[in-house]
DNA sequence: AATTGCTTGTGATCACCATCACCGGTGCAC
DNA sequence: GTGCACCGGTGATGGTGATCACAAGCAATT
């Protein structure tokens, strides 16, 4: 089966790949095939706003291929990036909960496919599994818990290089190998990542500059290697 | 029936003054009454602290009577204040329900009471009624609401001119009275108030003194008069 | 090859706010 | 009373990072 933007179409959640990882998965057969059955799915270019910061929640998004970020912006335009979604996370979960407006707007950041479960489908599904609501409390509380580590490290952490060093590290032990480099594919703009660390293009530019400098990082192309990871450590720490 | 700090102890949850708006309360009449009984009541004095950052969860605590704040620390000793907590708050709800250590310690802001449902009893309550489980994912999913306006405060509002009158007007839209008037009565120091918004107790100082003198607020003692609204959403949206 | 648009590097400047320092006030305990 | 701890006001200073500006690199399209 082959679909828009060169991606194979999933279309059955019983049989997907990261089905393990997946918050509704590994639930009760009947369960399973009910919710199965109010999904439809959906597949986007990049670029495409899966939904948009103050929007009243239409209902929630699996993401099934590709990357989506999360951000929100002010009025006069600036913008900060909360989190980077890969396939297996659930957009708009605590809207559709909460019954309030979307807090961010998710965009694809590549091709890719979702699943899109309505509002009022969900609701009544978890009223009638009251053990799947049980499980939606738990990923709302591990939401709660990264939307804390990202207000520590806003409120926190002082300066920009200290910030950068700790999206260096995040990044790196999602990715380390086993003779203990870590290289990262590097997907983001400068701008991307001073709006995820709250910075200016600029000053990312600079802290590349600096660290490569100091040997704390290299780059080969796109690939990202860290370097001095004890030294970030310290930086980050300091 | 008296108790320390001159306090009157609460000892029902089915007759306690705040029941309506407490999410656990309005249940059944057989769910209300275990969770009356597997709860047990303490009295705190000022300064006590229901929690500390870091610790596992041992229960979450239902604050009856009495303010605490919550707060996060960093290692250098900079520490921010993310929430102050009235009477009918759930504090520890997401570290229970996540299994993760407390995100946030809580600290008594005055003398008060609090009821503690240990980690267990509550667990097991929740499987035993789904349909509280939907209502505990309702509270995650506003926990989560106000946790990403922090982040936006933090992330978004630059300067802390833009946080302090933010925070003001956060105060006064929930005691405005029928003449337009909206008397704040203080109850922080000017090191909370930095904590909160994210700067030194002596930029507070001086904000409080330029605020004044361009007649956008008035202080008569510790009560703290809004003078121009208009002008503080000014400097809120700028 | 040429054009267009997006991204990145880097210099110069400057406002802002954290930091340090010090003093006066107030309440509290002894 | 005296001492102590905390709180609030305010000056001086300096570093830091945002901002502006411009050039150069790179990719896609025609």
């Amino acid at each position: 089966m082959r679909a828009p933007y060169g991606l194979n179409i999933l279309d059955n959640c019983l049989t997907c790949p990261v089905r393990e990882e997946h918050i509704f998965c590994n639930l009760s057969v009947q369960a399973g095939q009910r919710l199965n059955d109010i999904k439809s799915t959906a597949v986007y270019p990049k670029g495409a706003m899966l939904f948009i910061e103050g929007q009243q929640p239409r209902g929630v998004f699996v993401l099934c291929a590709g990357k989506a970020k999360l951000s929100t912006s002010s009025r006069e335009g600036k913008t900060i990036i909360t989190k980077l979604s890969d396939a297996g996370d659930v957009l708009g979960l605590n809207s559709v909960i909460s019954s309030r407006p979307y807090e961010v707007s998710a965009e694809m950041m590549e091709p890719g496919q979702a699943n899109f479960i309505p509002r009022e489908s969900l609701l009544q599904f978890l009223k009638d599994h009251g053990e799947v609501a049980l499980r939606v409390a738990e990923q709302l509380s591990r939401n709660y818990y990264t939307a804390y580590e990202e207000i520590r490290t806003l409120g926190l952490a002082t300066s920009p290089s200290e910030k950068f060093a700790k999206l260096l590290l995040s990044w790196s032990t999602k990715s380390t190998q086993n003779d203990g480099s870590s290289p990262v594919k590097l997907t983001l703009t400068h701008e991307e990542i001073a709006e995820i660390i709250g910075t200016t293009r600029e000053t990312v530019s600079r802290l590349f500059s600096e660290f490569k400098k100091k040997q704390l990082l290299q780059l080969k192309g796109s690939t990202l290697l860290i370097r001095n990871r004890p030294a970030l450590e310290k930086i980050v720490q300091s």
